[in-house]
DNA sequence: GTCTATATCAAGATAGAC
DNA sequence: GTCTATCTTGATATAGAC
């Protein structure tokens, strides 16, 4: 149960964290080798002994957001109440809270081969237990997800416009059409 | 009635015509000005006798498609059946056939000066119809498209994903949220 | 309305010394 | 593991001649 982070040596760390940082500061086009390694006091070539691109470098970024995204879900679930509301909750948040690295992870095609394997599948695997098993409906539900999170990361609704009523209105369009086993219950172990 | 294009100088129209095929060919990246000339036959610096800026060029592009979108969309609803089902697949259909314009509309926040007024609004209308008046409806349903479509373009489903069903299972389920209004019926002129 | 020449800037990455 | 120096490529945009 190691993290991403944990397994990479000190140095390295030390980078991904900058790297987070960065991104977050300035964007995807602002996370340059150039400007990270001026975070890190240090000149981008000496980078490339740690990492062999930078492409490399957002590959780890974006494995340890699927990772957090992950745990995060798994979190929602335990909770007790509606759990199609409580991922999209967590879901919402948490691409409030890491807007650029969310960007970063569902904006464009994936290079899986440079992602610690299983990440991604992590993220994506708790979805499914929120619609009773359902896969088409889970995806359906993913994609209003993403949707309404990167609309209104990009400003794109109109002014004023009540994004929580969207959620909501959503929301429950989608649980009325969750077969019934999709109902709030305890949780008995791994899935 | 007169659309974008046809408001533009002939040779500011071959401009962009050739600046959309660019797109679609080589990708957001490779529509610089430089290639933009290139295809032209001409120089880069010639092209600021008739746009004042790349962005100048690309808001143009994205202005036409919202025109066009919003053709299809009415179009789409003209049709007899199902409102919401219909406007879904032209949605669906205009992404897929214009994949590069498609990101570019939509990818990123929109730098609303430099657009053909009111083409944005002109798109978004059609939505608030197919459920009735309900905006918070409509924004869930615009957020479920673009969310179906965008990962179906980057690739993001899981492989052998059956994305007509996933659809399919969105569109039912808002539908099924819709006001009774929002049921087939004969247009009676403009909304 | 086109051209050449140029300014300005920045990117990713490599070679090789220390 | 860090550095300097460099390669290679590319971008948007302006000045000014024709």
């Amino acid at each position: 149960m190691a993290s991403i982070s944990d397994r990479l040596s000190p140095r390295a760390r030390q980078i991904v964290a900058a790297a987070r940082t960065l991104l977050e500061e300035r964007g995807r086009a602002g996370l340059s080798m150039r400007n990270l390694a001026a975070e890190l006091g240090m000149r981008a070539p000496s980078l490339y002994k740690h990492f062999s691109s930078k492409e490399a470098i957002e590959a780890i970024l974006i494995s340890i957001g699927f990772e957090e995204q992950a745990a995060l879900f798994e979190a929602a679930l335990e909770r007790a109440g509606a759990p199609l509301a409580a991922m999209a909750a967590a879901y919402r948040d948490y691409a409030r809270a890491n807007p650029e690295l969310y960007r970063l992870m569902y904006d464009s095609p994936l290079n899986r081969a440079l992602l610690e394997p299983g990440s991604e599948e992590a993220a994506a695997a708790p979805s499914l237990r929120v619609t009773g098993g359902d896969q088409h409906l889970a995806r359906a539900a993913w994609a209003f997800a993403h949707g309404m999170t990167i609309f209104e990361l990009n400003d794109r609704f109109s002014e004023g416009a009540d994004l929580d009523a969207a959620w909501r209105r959503g929301l429950d369009a989608l649980q009325a059409a969750a077969p019934p086993a999709a109902a709030p219950r305890r949780r008995r172990g791994a899935p």
